[in-house]
DNA sequence: TCAGTTTACTAAAGCACTTTACCAAAACGT
DNA sequence: ACGTTTTGGTAAAGTGCTTTAGTAAACTGA
């Protein structure tokens, strides 16, 4: 009987291992769920048929049965992107050490797959979503957030949408990093930010703000540009200040990317950094270090992020913790050597009227 | 009747459709599946039920009836790896375009976690892994892919598995590398490779080698240094090679993160590349056209080697088109402004002499 | 000693789907 | 007109697990 189970390659199902124990289905499944306190006897002979049978659960039969899947969903706009990367690095190890798989969903801020994966949580394909997207909601995320529980909101906010969220302090950041250039002696201050409208560019702005006005100087929409968080975007802002009556002597770009397409374009025009011009990042994922000069940046805590969405989500998939709270985590400023006293405005001027040509 | 189906939350099921549609389960579910052809007045009302009922089939309850999946699980060192990144990018969106999910796995490269990945196809998990490594295999993976069908290998080889593969032309690129190298005037070439033994370094290695015997320059050991695909072995090995008696004028540097490793120690050396050294990087997933000046660097199609070992993991699982062969992916090498002629000796080595100090 | 509790189990009913085996009626060929 | 094939279905048996409701036997306390 053994023989023929382990014959034929057949997986062991609760059934052989109950008839191998001499005892009844259910009796295996309880106590190999911890349900049921069993004589040491009982139990030994159970241990024995499983490890005989090389039993292993069949993980559809318990999910049909449980109606659940300690799977988790993890979803944002490219996963080829560092940021994200990371992100997606910490929420799997986290999940991991919960007991939870995760399934990785890339959108490419296609409304249409967000929804769809919206909706999986539903389809019981996941127990649980940790949604991460990148531009502003027309509505139709909202629309599909509705009625949606077990949804965590990552990093960026989708106007409207109650449920857990985990974001970094964003205006805290902000004003850091503003505040560290004025300290260095700016008060013409460039702001690269991201899409217009996104909660995390609105309030790194507002930081940024803030911070000028402390310092008393006036804000300037001038300095202000706003376009996503692209090297792209990084360049033609770059390029737009440089063009300015009076540019700025120090970019406060509000992403990784953001602050790598500056750079090329300051190095293009031959100025140097920091000395003609200071720059300081946001995300510090780019390995910053490696470059030369380092670049300060403001450090956002990403892989905590990721885990502590993680423990908000099966938190809140096990006990039932119904907070749907919004939780910010600190940043903070790590300086490098991108930023010292802006240079003389003549020496700029110069350098930006020998660049326009 | 529709009523309470409608009222109560609880999900449609093929029963409810198909007494809605007045038919059997089994008519549902023959035509949702396309096994049965059916009258047209049939057909309608079944669409009909289901749209009324938004009915979507119980993933768990047809996971468990039909034995599969229809996800795959894509297990890789680091997720956070830039590299990899790209690669589950692109393994993501192969695998959605033909129906199936990716459940993500990181290794951290610990053999006890990669072990365990590959028993989940067993432990029918998901129906087939995609599985990328970075180390030398002590047999303990060897022994693990025993008889285990449905995994494909990606990027790296395991020593002696006999299983579909899809890795990059490492020979060819440390060719092409090299031979730019020796085309713009080098004769003692650098060349940092991976971790000792795996085979994308044996592999590239060999294509340095024998780049410099069709040139006719001798194969010096001194000059070649394995380690790792890290910016800290970069580092390292640079310092060594500077430190030589007879100095490298070029240096291969078979990964990007080995070449940000080796730019930063010769910046830091005051060492201007291309002028006083040239370097071609591997891989090209780091923003090179960014740095200054731009890297060369020898593409690999990372996207494209996720993509193709899907679409053969899923050609195995459907027609189960048996070809456990490999194959292997053109590179080629993207120029750009880290290569130039060497620079005359004597400069080289008084700016070594400083910088040793 | 006997009702009440605890211990050690079990039978059977789900969970929601697929699929095999089968059947009645209609259409068809001769 | 009668056997055969096609059409349009159905009942029921899996798929492997969990869990509810229950039972028989052993123990407990007064």
């Amino acid at each position: 009987m053994k023989i023929t189970k382990l014959l034929n390659q057949k997986r062991a199902t609760v059934r052989d291992v109950a008839d191998q124990a001499v005892v009844s289905v259910t009796t295996v499944s309880r106590w190999l769920n911890g349900s049921i306190k069993l004589p040491e006897v009982t139990a030994e002979r159970i241990r024995r048929a499983v490890l005989l049978l090389r039993y292993e659960p069949n993980l559809h039969a318990r999910r049909l049965s449980l109606g659940r899947t300690d799977t988790l969903a993890l979803v944002v706009p490219d996963i080829a992107d560092p940021f994200f990367a990371l992100l997606a690095g910490s929420v799997e190890a986290a999940a991991e050490s919960l007991g939870f798989g995760i399934v990785l969903c890339a959108t490419l801020n296609r409304p249409m797959r967000e929804v769809d994966y919206i909706g999986r949580v539903y389809r019981n394909h996941v127990d649980g979503l940790l949604f991460a997207t990148n531009h502003p909601d027309d509505g139709t995320l909202l629309a599909a957030m509705q009625g949606q529980s077990n949804v965590v909101l990552l990093d960026e906010d989708i106007n409207g949408v109650i449920a857990p969220k985990v974001f970094c302090d964003n205006r805290g950041g902000g004003q850091e990093a503003t505040e560290h250039l004025i300290a260095a002696g700016h008060r013409r201050i460039g702001f690269v930010g991201g899409v217009e409208g996104v909660m995390s560019a609105v309030e790194r702005c507002g930081g940024y703000a803030s911070a000028l006005q402390a310092a008393k100087i006036p804000f300037d929409r001038a300095l202000t540009d706003f376009g996503g968080y692209t090297a792209d975007h990084g360049r033609s802002a770059a390029r737009r200040l440089l063009r300015l009556a009076e540019p700025p002597t120090a970019i406060f770009a509000s992403s990784d990317q953001i602050a790598i397409g500056a750079l090329e374009v300051l190095r293009n025009a031959g100025i140097s950094v920091p000395n003609d011009m200071s720059i300081v990042a946001y995300d510090d994922v780019a390995p910053f270090t490696f470059f030369s000069p380092a670049v300060t940046a403001v450090r956002q805590p990403v892989a905590d992020m990721g885990k502590r969405g993680v423990e908000r989500l099966v938190g809140y998939l096990t006990n039932t913790s119904t907070d749907k709270t919004e939780e910010r985590l600190p940043v903070h400023l790590i300086q490098r050597g991108s930023v010292a006293p802006p240079a003389s405005s003549s020496r700029l001027s110069r350098l930006i009227k020998t660049w326009s040509k």
